[in-house]
DNA sequence: AGGGCAAAGTTGGAGTACCAACCGACCCCG
DNA sequence: CGGGGTCGGTTGGTACTCCAACTTTGCCCT
């Protein structure tokens, strides 16, 4: 019979939480056996649903894992963080088939002066031509399509002096990096937040990056903090041809 | 009635591909409602569990979405790995610390021979003597205890001939990367393969790392291959009091 | 005593049913 | 004509039940 508790909190993360304490405070050891579901209703007066849905909560988050016919455990190395592999073409690896057909393409831009290429793909991307964007790096392959395209915005450092100075990568584009030039001048990059994601591309993106119908795209945003104050915020986006995600997510019953 | 029709597949799989598809082909565009519950049962001839399972799923994918009340969308953006952000300091920061202390302590060993603090790392961490260790690095805080140690097991390239060579890192060690060396003797990678995940360190790394109670480890593994060929594996360990995760699962209903 | 087999228990898939909170559209009344 | 209330549809939480596949345990028979 059902019968609706007036609570505000569903029954089930009751459940949850008690349990993720006792595994956090030691009482369930790594390796002990999880009440089953019939133990579970019957332990805290809830159904089966509530007591299921909380094992596959709590296996979803990596502290256990059930295996079928035997029961559910306690992980022996509680995964803080979904377990997850990507398996990916690096980015750079054009930059290796480059190298190796000595056909190198890579072109560093800085300021908001840009070079011919870096500021066509600019603007089709919509990056405004006043937004302070401090660098745009590209990737192109051999038959001139974008696979790899960066802006950042950043705080000039003194190696930035010459606007719209072309530099290859592998010269001093890399060696300044961002880190590197704060480090100079005294600031110290405490913190990056960084989120990746993979995601349809958008019309421009598409058109920019030339991408094929049902190429995905990997969106990275990255801001480099030093206390609470960004100091610099990338985009880049890397063409969906170019990385296959074998993701695993634990899916939910 | 229950009726257990005689297939390999689960059922809520038929309607999770079949809506899956239609997203993707476009017959289901951004915005455009996904049906309810109740039309699921009805077309797919399921029960209301496989229905709201597969809703569930695609929400967890994130190529849709609930509302309360009103019924289930298709994603604008499709997210098709759950989004998360991490948000940790950066391993690379110590390394501008350092530089601004002028006190940069950072070593490259080559081959088996190894440098004595990175031959002392490696042992505490078990690396047995003999393994095709070709690099090792590690970082080290002014207080000399370590925050990030690195090795790979690599085959040799034309520079590292000269055995137990020691490089600074902002030389030619990081220049002469992988990729760029692999691609010098016509050697394509052509896929990485990379695991990351936190962890409760091991009593050997807790030692290593002179890690404090509670803290974690973020554990990187990574391949490198060309074609299916391993040219590089490399075990990237950083202490956990670097960086703090923060993680959104959709968590499964 | 030991090996094999059956029974009991467990997970995971699937179905049905009900309720609360909520959204939206329609209609009615002022 | 506009505002408010009602009603149907929808999601999400919960309960109960059954079955298939599997593991584990313990008993029985050889």
């Amino acid at each position: 019979m059902y019968r609706h508790v007036a609570s505000s909190d569903p029954v089930y993360l009751r459940v949850v939480e008690d349990l993720r304490r006792q595994i956090r405070d030691g009482l369930l050891p790594p390796g002990a056996s999880i009440p089953s579901r019939a133990q579970l209703t019957r332990k805290y007066g809830v159904g089966e649903t509530a007591a299921r849905h909380a094992l596959r909560v709590l296996a979803a988050e990596g502290l256990i894992y059930g295996r079928v016919g035997s029961g559910h455990y306690v992980r022996d190395r509680p995964v803080l963080t979904p377990l997850h592999r990507w398996r990916h073409h690096d980015h750079h690896a054009p930059m290796a088939a480059d190298l190796q057909n000595q056909n190198r393409r890579i072109t560093c831009t800085w300021r908001v002066e840009r070079a011919e290429a870096g500021r066509a793909i600019g603007q089709r991307l919509r990056v405004p031509e006043s937004a302070p964007v401090v660098r745009t790096r590209y990737v192109i392959r051999d038959d001139n399509s974008p696979v790899q395209i960066a802006w950042s915005y950043e705080p000039m450092g003194p190696g930035d002096a010459a606007e719209g100075q072309i530099l290859p990568t592998e010269g001093s584009g890399d060696r300044q990096g961002l880190v590197t030039r704060m480090a100079a001048q005294g600031i110290k990059i405490t913190e990056i937040v960084e989120t990746v994601r993979t995601r349809i591309p958008e019309p421009t993106e598409i058109d920019a990056l030339d991408l094929v119908a049902g190429a995905h795209v990997l969106h990275v945003e990255r801001t480099h903090l030093a206390g609470d104050r960004p100091v610099e915020t990338s985009d880049i986006i890397v063409s969906g041809d170019l990385f296959s995600l074998v993701y695993s997510i634990p899916v939910p019953t």
